[in-house]
DNA sequence: GGACAAAACTTGTGCGAACAAGCTAACGGC
DNA sequence: GCCGTTAGCTTGTTCGCACAAGTTTTGTCC
């Protein structure tokens, strides 16, 4: 059973997604809600700070809280899983694995998974596809410890990430994502149909646990046009200049 | 002066940044960090769940505190201000105002800003330099009621939003993000010293007021290879799929 | 020594209270 | 009617306590 806060939050959540509560409007106060609810403030403050960290409300001291977003957007905050993503808004993932080899990492793949320089990683080449088009090359590199969980799953299998955490049980969550504008490629345009030069959106992420233990680190390109990152910002989205690999410093 | 978890949070960080807590080590357990500040456990547990929200520590029921990242990464969280952002890397801001012009909102511009459709907005494109090379085409729309403002502030004015938070005492913070690649156009590419077509990072992003209030609203083409975007995940980075106009719906 | 069980420790959740700081609306004087 | 003051409401911060749930260490038995 979900926590108490998380069970108030969830139903101010649909209350205001299902228009119980008009964007511009006020919530109850916080002492309505834990009368309401039969629940200490405190509670109930925990609640509304998650609905504020997703963006749906806003707050000034003294002042009701402010709804100030109707519309759940895709996902948010949970790791990145392009099946099911697409089936979310309703669309058709598809994709094969063009290439999947166990190598030894690069020193930035090493920093990344937080594994030895040299240990042995798998490497994974995957073209996405969405009803029938296609979208994205992702090139992701598996961290050695969780590798055997991964390649004993079926190469067609569409979600590694969410065939893991039922397989193997394991919590993620996003650690974070470098993005970025590059030309396409020879293998990318060909992949892709696009031609070369064209733009693709570049996005590097980092999977990990829910206790921030690296498990994927992955270079994904998408065809200019086919998706659009969005992101709220107390979270942050923050330009750093470009080195020679793009890496924060 | 700031609350005493604000407090105690900054002197973690410091420590963590410092590196008195190193990557992997464990941070001393809440009785033990409130014994030492003569907190209470609640007010500890505030202090760190801010640090877990920038990135900085994890957590797991029953084991201590982690220390995830040694490193602060460039002005989290805070808005964007392309001046202080290139001050704080060391490098020197440049740019000058192509445009600047009284027009009526249009449609999306309207609804991004929480203006009625219709109502006069002030346009603005800048391009910026770092170092003296152009990496930035800047269109942005400030929403009617801080047009004034705007207006009385010189054009070689290099941080709107820092002006205004002098002047008009706002505090700002950034309401979202919609990121993807577009090729350059024309204009563009003739501002940014590219090829036409050539890939630009595009970021659409909006600026509100701490309360929600929106301020701007602006389409940001970055040269690609100039800036990388990164981004931690609760907070959350998220594809949509792309529309006429990218909007999110 | 090694495996298992218990104890100690640590974080997660929840309650209730109190005061501070800021906002709103009602009230009263002009 | 208009405007300033005031009283009440609402959120922000902090305290202290208690128990639940999970992890780590200790200790014991074989």
């Amino acid at each position: 059973m979900p926590a108490r806060y998380e069970q108030i939050a969830a139903e101010l959540r649909e209350a205001i997604l299902g228009g119980t509560y008009p964007v511009g409007s006020h919530l109850p106060s916080e002492a309505a809600l834990a009368a309401r609810h039969s629940a200490a403030r405190g509670t109930v403050r925990q609640a509304v700070a998650l609905l504020a960290s997703e963006g749906l409300v806003g707050s000034r001291q003294g002042a009701r809280r402010v709804v100030l977003r109707g519309e759940r957007d895709q996902l948010f905050g949970e790791p990145y899983d392009f099946a099911r993503w697409a089936g979310a808004l309703g669309h058709r993932a598809g994709g094969e694995v063009i290439g999947r080899r166990r190598r030894k990492a690069s020193a930035t793949e090493a920093v990344r998974l937080a594994v030895c320089a040299g240990e042995e990683v798998l490497s994974m080449l995957r073209l996405r596809t969405l009803d029938g088009v296609p979208v994205l090359v992702e090139r992701a590199v598996y961290a050695s410890w969780v590798v055997p969980a991964v390649e004993v799953l079926e190469p067609g299998c569409e979600s590694v990430v969410g065939a893991l955490g039922e397989t193997a049980g394991l919590a993620f969550r996003h650690g974070e994502h470098l993005i970025d504008a590059v030309a396409a490629g020879v293998q990318e345009a060909r992949l892709l149909a696009v031609r070369r030069g064209s733009p693709l959106l570049r996005r590097r992420r980092l999977t990990s646990t829910a206790e921030g233990r690296p498990v994927e680190w992955s270079d994904d390109r998408y065809r200019a046009g086919s998706v659009v990152f969005a992101t709220r910002s107390p979270g942050g989205v923050n330009p750093s200049l470009a080195g020679q690999d793009g890496d924060l410093r």
